[in-house]
DNA sequence: ATTGCTCTGAGACACGTGCCTCATTATGAA
DNA sequence: TTCATAATGAGGCACGTGTCTCAGAGCAAT
């Protein structure tokens, strides 16, 4: 009736407790005829081990650490709501979160602070941090001494390091057709802005916009990215002076994160009617920007998921287990003013 | 450093671990300023019980019943498929769920079939069935024999039953937004086509779908609600008739979740180009109509995300506990081939 | 037969909580 | 004051697994 013990596949295999310990923890030891014996014990009675029963004898607990920029743009803040969130939903699993800030723009720094982690105080780290040398370095170092790592939405692509984030092309692409189809004229030119081009993600989307815009909707053209540095007068400068030098603009993507500066001025300048304006992220100023019809639809992906997804990738690491992929791919998600 | 524990708890409050036990489990015959001591000390060293050490000690599990529609449309198989995904992820937690179905279309077998249903052997259902007076009434005297239910993607709307599934007017508002905002006329007809216009969900999206349509799109007209009773015949014959009848059928909104009569269909007989069609559910058969340009856009929601939410839910109130609500939100979600 | 291995078994304790019994103390009513 | 009852304490066992130790059993080489 209820669930077989080790004690239920030591009967039935024909061995001891102590015998059973040794085969299903892989211990030395233990002749190859015993073992099968004890697995094939294991699938006749369909044995599961009890894992809280396992964490609760080796007194077992996670401490994971997230490394996130000090930046205070709003999709950050929506990661760290979620993370402290987090911190609630797995407190009952054992698994205590912490988040430590650097900053995005200091690559050596970063690498510094990631060659003091060790996993005596630590079981994983999930990273978001701009992809660069130094970084990359230093956390194939960290893997090395033993400490799980995972990259954060930003995409480091190590090889065997795992990522939990969107596919940035296809985020792109999404952007493309909807603007394209969005767009009821029949030729037109799109700005394109971004707080930096300087990231992976960035140009990642922007090569996924290219691409369908191309194929696609070649009525469209996509200007060259503008770029804000985070500076909403810079914003507006460089907005309005391409507005100025191209009378036949019929939409906006803003590819980064951080949409406030460039919609805030989108929406301060006058722009032709039919206008199609796209952006990143779900935020509090997002939703409101799609509520008040400054902005057309937004491409997110859920930060509640990406941060328990991580959690549950770096558990699974330590544990040497496998996580559920259909549970943990993030999707590229669109918004529209019904659908919030 | 590590977690406090009921001991701990005990000598900060100042009391015994008897007497800690008896206010965590509210047990009674504790005086009051006795359990504000115990709960200013759990405040004071912030202490959260051990899950997995207290379900080991009672030999808690969970038996968890979904009772679903026998129908054999493919948005359902998405959801057994998950239900059986979900057995492996649960089984970790102690959490053994099952399948039964039922005949949609008879409401008082049904009914009898939860009559026979007790809490002695089941610690929640999830119901997925149409909302009738009967099953209704069955429902409640479920949860009277103190068998916890929620209503599963169909709205039983029972007061004081929680429900898992997406808010169906929204997504019909967020149809009619996509198939407006797509279509590059000025002027046409809608095709709205249904299984059956029986069901509380398929009337709310029609709803929503109507709403936005006559606000936001005033030149487009949705035709009204042609019924296929799940026959492709029936539905090839209504759908020709209404093409030929009406030359300005410019689009068509499927908002049933089988949609494959209806989209074979429209690919077969021959419609004007610009033609928008948009449909319920990610399936095998929609993700291939979206690739193949024959669907537009499909609106959906997680089918695992539903099945786990359901499953923590009912945990949740099996163990009488609140559920993290941004965790269980199900989100309207819309596919395009680009992000798929 | 002895020695030195390898393999296995028996048993104990720990983890944190639930749940029980029995004893003891505190409290309030008579 | 006495007594009854309410409130609390002390302690033990159970849950399933991990992790020890120690004792043997089995086996091969000498």
């Amino acid at each position: 009736m209820s669930r077989p013990t080790t004690k239920d596949l030591a009967r039935v295999a024909g061995v001891s407790r102590a015998t059973v310990d040794r085969v299903l923890n892989g211990r030395e030891g233990v002749k190859t005829k015993t073992i099968d014996k004890v697995n094939a014990a294991i699938k006749e009675i369909g044995f599961v081990r009890n894992i809280s029963a396992a964490n609760l004898s080796k007194g077992k607990s996670y401490r994971f650490l997230f490394v996130l920029p000090k930046s205070g743009d709003l999709f950050l803040a929506e990661i760290l709501r979620h993370v402290e969130e987090a911190k609630t939903v797995f407190a009952a699993d054992m698994v205590r979160t912490d988040v430590h800030h650097v900053d995005e723009n200091d690559p050596h720094k970063i690498a510094v602070f990631l060659a003091t982690l060790s996993s005596d105080d630590l079981d994983g780290v999930a990273i978001m941090a701009p992809q660069t040398p130094q970084v990359r370095d230093a956390i194939m170092r960290l893997q090395e001494r033993g400490v799980p790592a995972l990259s954060f939405i930003s995409n480091q692509s190590i090889s065997d390091m795992e990522w939990v984030g969107i596919d940035n092309i296809a985020a792109g692409e999404t952007a493309a057709t909807l603007l394209g189809r969005f767009s009821q004229v029949r030729l037109g030119k799109i700005l394109v802005v971004s707080e930096t081009m300087q990231s992976r993600d960035s140009l990642e989307r922007r090569r996924g916009f290219d691409w369908v815009l191309n194929t696609t909707f070649p009525h469209l053209e996509a200007l060259p990215s503008l770029e804000t540095y985070g500076s909403e007068d810079r914003a507006r400068a460089i907005i309005s002076a391409a507005l100025s030098n191209n009378t036949d603009i019929i939409g906006a993507y803003v590819l980064s994160s951080e949409a406030r500066a460039p919609v805030a001025v989108l929406t301060e300048i006058f722009v032709p009617p039919h206008f199609v304006a796209l952006a990143h992220e779900r935020t509090p100023f997002t939703e409101e920007a799609l509520r008040k019809g400054s902005l057309d639809a937004v491409i997110t992906q859920d930060t509640g998921h990406l941060v328990r997804s991580a959690i549950r990738k770096l558990r699974a690491k330590t544990d040497m287990r496998d996580t559920l992929n259909s549970q943990e791919r993030i999707r590229i998600e669109i918004l529209l003013s019904t659908n919030l």
